[in-house]
DNA sequence: TAGATTGTTAATCGATTAACAATC
DNA sequence: TAGATTGTTAATCGATTAACAATC
């Protein structure tokens, strides 16, 4: 196990950066050359030790009084990110949030493309959506493999959501964006990524009612 | 300060809440009384400490052997989530995500409605997507008043998204949910929940790709 | 040079995990 | 009763924050 120079990057770090890359990209494109931590921290009203502790993780070393060459980092976290590695991936599930996905244009920064939808309701298939053709669903496996896919997109309703990511699977899909609340029942070996509506809106209620004592 | 009584939890707890509780409401409606931590544990491939943990911040009490009370426990996080108090919910932004989350049946479960919608484009005033008549922007701190809305929804592109941020904030609205990528300058009173699919992309692509390793 | 900013090491804080007595 | 499960306390782990010397 060749791990001689891998660093385990902490979760929270990881979830931070692509926030720091989306406001790099802008201040390179006003221009800017390079950036000190203060800067970053101010912007996200966070602390600039945890940048720069989020930064060294990146691998890129700044400069003191001058700060971190901008084009560096923005280079380092699109790499680590896997955003320059072409992430191409299958949609299951036209409804309206797959068809807000399917339009969703800021996808091609983070190199992502999702190449083909698939949806089991007949009406459906051969429409064309955001320049994506809707396939029926038992397609899936096969293009699959043919595509070599690694990704897919969960965006049918909770009853269905274990049936599909059986068929990515099958298919040799190794990572599921998953927006159905269902919880998935795959092999280890596949990487699960949820987005919970419930688990957001209930950090935001709480925080409004329970917890709003806290702002006193 | 009268917090006598009052427990602060852990936002991951907090985040493991929701989850449990749709389950849990799963398994009372099959019947069952009583559960485990062990049985919850199972469920999402966790610890069933952990689990006894996150359950002990409801404030529900287990008995040995038998495990807890399923209603009970329903009725503690529902109302730890501040999701028994009515959370009355303006949209603003009716694009392909507005127009699924006005869509979104599942919301009631959670004590929220989305009582109106608000886009800019004169296009859309009038028309009813869910059951939602959209209304023109300029009337959302009014309304927001004269209705106490507690909550705005931002499904705006990230250019406009600090503008609405701020009307919402003239109306009186004290939580946003903000599902557009930019980063919210607003008073420190206004509790904002971000849902950034940049964020959860990275965190999936980034096992994928650079982690991988460590699933070997 | 002086002072801002870096990189690094140490201290603190908080969450998870482990251990174990109490209990039904 | 015996043993599964609870509640609680202690140990571990990991992330954040603080401190500070090095450097440009």
């Amino acid at each position: 196990m060749n791990n001689k120079d891998y660093i385990k990057i902490p979760e929270p770090t990881l979830r931070r950066l692509p926030v720091y890359l989306k406001f790099l990209k802008h201040v390179h494109t006003e221009g800017a050359a390079h950036i000190s931590c203060t800067d970053i921290a101010r912007e996200f009203q966070s602390d600039p030790t945890q940048v720069r502790k989020d930064l060294a993780s990146t691998g890129v070393v700044g400069t003191a009084r001058i700060g971190f060459d901008i084009k560096a980092l923005i280079d380092a976290i699109e790499i680590f990110l896997g955003w320059r590695n072409k992430n191409e991936a299958f949609l299951v599930g036209v409804g309206n949030l797959g068809r807000a996905l399917l339009e969703y244009k800021q996808f091609q920064e983070y190199g992502f493309t999702i190449v083909a939808a698939f949806d089991a309701d007949p009406a459906k298939i051969g429409q064309c959506i955001g320049g994506t053709e809707i396939l029926p669903v038992e397609r899936l496996e096969a293009l699959a493999w043919r595509m070599h896919i690694q990704i897919g997109i969960i965006t049918v309703p909770a009853s269905s959501a274990q049936a599909v990511a059986e068929r990515c699977v099958q298919g040799g899909i190794t990572g599921i964006w998953n927006f159905s609340p269902a919880v998935l029942k795959v092999p280890r070996t596949i990487v699960i990524e949820y987005v919970l509506l419930s688990t957001s809106l209930a950090v935001l209620t709480s925080k409004l009612h329970g917890q709003q004592k806290e702002a006193l």
